[in-house]
DNA sequence: TTGTATGCGTTATCAT
DNA sequence: ATGATAACGCATACAA
């Protein structure tokens, strides 16, 4: 009687090939041996199947070669880009990650970083908008678009360039009146600079501007009366609008259909984001695009660094901006399927 | 000189609690233990604060309370919501999920699969049209979309009631004439079956129907063709199409605007998967909608299930008719933000 | 009821 | 260069 069906270990391995524990151990982690027995216990090895136990192996180094990533979400298109270019970043570098869906739930936030912690991750890469995490200073982490304390280092987009990049755009392409529309956190966070980059590109432009901002638990219903009021003998009185997010610029755009508006005769629709259909279609709307695989690569980049002297406490990437449809341009360069 | 400023383990409790390291131990898995010990347990671990070690804890006892998710990619959003809902579902019962993006790649497929055996995962769920796959028999696999081996259970929605559906769906609205489209992988899998399950119910019905199936190498310009080739005098012949995703059907509908068709007026368009832009608003077009949440959830408990006495090879979810603006019919009964 | 000792699979430090 | 052995943090069978 040896042991049961489970997988084999290192100690089969060595019995199987007729050396002690410790060659194996060196042939697995390619220090030299004498080729013979390099031999011997690479056959061993394929002949039992045998696979390292990473649990046992990150038991004695104290690394994981894990990543958590906490996130609200998979399905928002937005959400969905990171993951998938997190999990690239994490892949080139031999990482796991551990996903941490969190549904904007700060109760369940703060679970998923003792699991992590318990887990004994190397790290983990947050985008959430909960103000009272508690973080282990030991666990090493970055921030996705919001400052969190100044010994975690931020990563996120120019937000407040791209809020000027969209009053530009929208002053280039003639808009006489235009208009901000948020929605979300009222929280301190970084994509509220949008908010000040546009107010900045429309004075710099002089082009006159309004805002509507609700909070989070407002109804949407707010912004279709907000536009409702500002249409005049059937005519909007902007020409321009400008989305916080692609999301936004969605439903706003169904909203102005409602209105008889034409988008984007009648007025032109900026979102943000750089969301596309299908993750890999058409872009959903004229947008500020997110950088969103620089975003991915900084933080991995960031978080794995093992000799940084000092971390940066935020790191802004360059924003682009795309055509979509619902601004006045040329269509785009290249057809997509 | 105790240790460096590393995690504080068990035996560091038990030092700091006055007590023997098996009695933190039992304190942390909820044995009985006298009040007085537990209290000072309890107190030294918030000192200290302590988190259990879950590698060294798998370690011991061969499970670890971590699945690994195969999936191409967390883009296309039927992938993101399988993502999305089969992470709630391990949640629910405190699993983790390790997430292994594979855009489609075998090799990393298999890559994948000998990390999440070292990984001593409690299982893995898998979406991949990767044949040749090689699973160790110790190694629990659900697959999902694809029948890989009689042992491994697959679970999908039922694509050939879906078909067939869609025909009906059709012929109700009026369609005296439709098109079957396809791409993607010839490779045998369930959603092919929405192929015949549309023949199906046009024969049941008598509607005529031309199928135009394109290979994963093909161009997208082939459809472009076979529909052009149906118009005669600015009339398109069809005036229903099925087509066999919602991503197909999206770029369907823009050829046939290119085309000059009228979408639904002119063509009525049904896609598949339940698409809904930005995840959670309106349906991209009309659509079968998959059981994205009821997939998961069995998934997950055909993986989990201790006790089966033995497992199904293939688990078929009922999928549903949503209205999407791409067919004619009543608007949608509750709008959406 | 509480404490002690052993082993899980691996790595690293030793002698050999 | 190779083999034996201790140690990582925890669970558990067993002794006290």
């Amino acid at each position: 009687m040896k042991k049961e069906n489970s997988a084999p270990t290192m100690k089969d391995v060595a019995r199987e090939a007729g050396v002690a524990l410790g060659t194996v151990s060196k042939v697995v982690n390619g220090i030299p041996v004498g080729d013979a027995y390099r031999v011997r216990v690479e056959e061993a090895i394929r002949k039992l199947n045998y696979q390292i136990n990473s649990y046992a192996q990150g038991l004695k180094s104290n690394k994981t070669h894990t990543v958590a990533l906490l996130i609200p979400n998979t399905q928002e298109p937005f959400y969905a880009s990171l993951v998938y270019h997190i999990n690239i970043a994490l892949l080139k570098r031999k990482y796991r990650m551990l996903l941490c869906s969190t549904d904007y739930d700060s109760g369940l936030e703060q679970e998923y970083i003792a699991m992590a912690q318990q887990n004994k991750v190397d790290g983990i890469i947050g985008l959430t908008y909960n103000p009272g995490l508690v973080i282990e200073e030991s666990t090493p982490f970055i921030a996705i678009d919001r400052s969190m304390r100044p010994n975690i280092p931020c990563v996120t987009s120019d937000n407040f360039a791209g809020g000027q990049l969209a009053a530009e755009k929208l002053a280039d392409l003639g808009c006489r009146n235009v208009a901000f529309l948020r929605t979300g956190s009222s929280l301190s966070n970084e994509p509220n600079k949008r908010k000040a980059g546009f107010e900045n590109g429309c004075l710099s432009r002089g082009l006159p501007y309004e805002m509507k901002i609700i909070s989070d638990g407002d109804p949407y219903s707010e912004f279709e009366e907000f536009l409702a009021s500002h249409i005049r003998e059937g005519r909007l009185s902007f020409d321009g609008i400008f989305c916080v997010t692609d999301g936004l610029a969605y439903s706003i755009i169904k909203t102005l259909r409602k209105l008889n508006q034409k988008v984007p005769d009648d007025v032109q629709v900026i979102g943000f984001d750089g969301t596309r259909h299908f993750g890999n279609k058409d872009y959903t709307c004229s947008t500020i695009v997110q950088p969103v695989p620089e975003i991915a690569e900084m933080c991995v980049e960031l978080l794995l660094q093992e000799n940084m002297p000092s971390k940066p406490p935020l790191v802004c990437l360059p924003v682009t901006y795309a055509y979509g449809g619902t601004t006045l341009e040329a269509a785009p360069e290249k057809e997509e399927r």
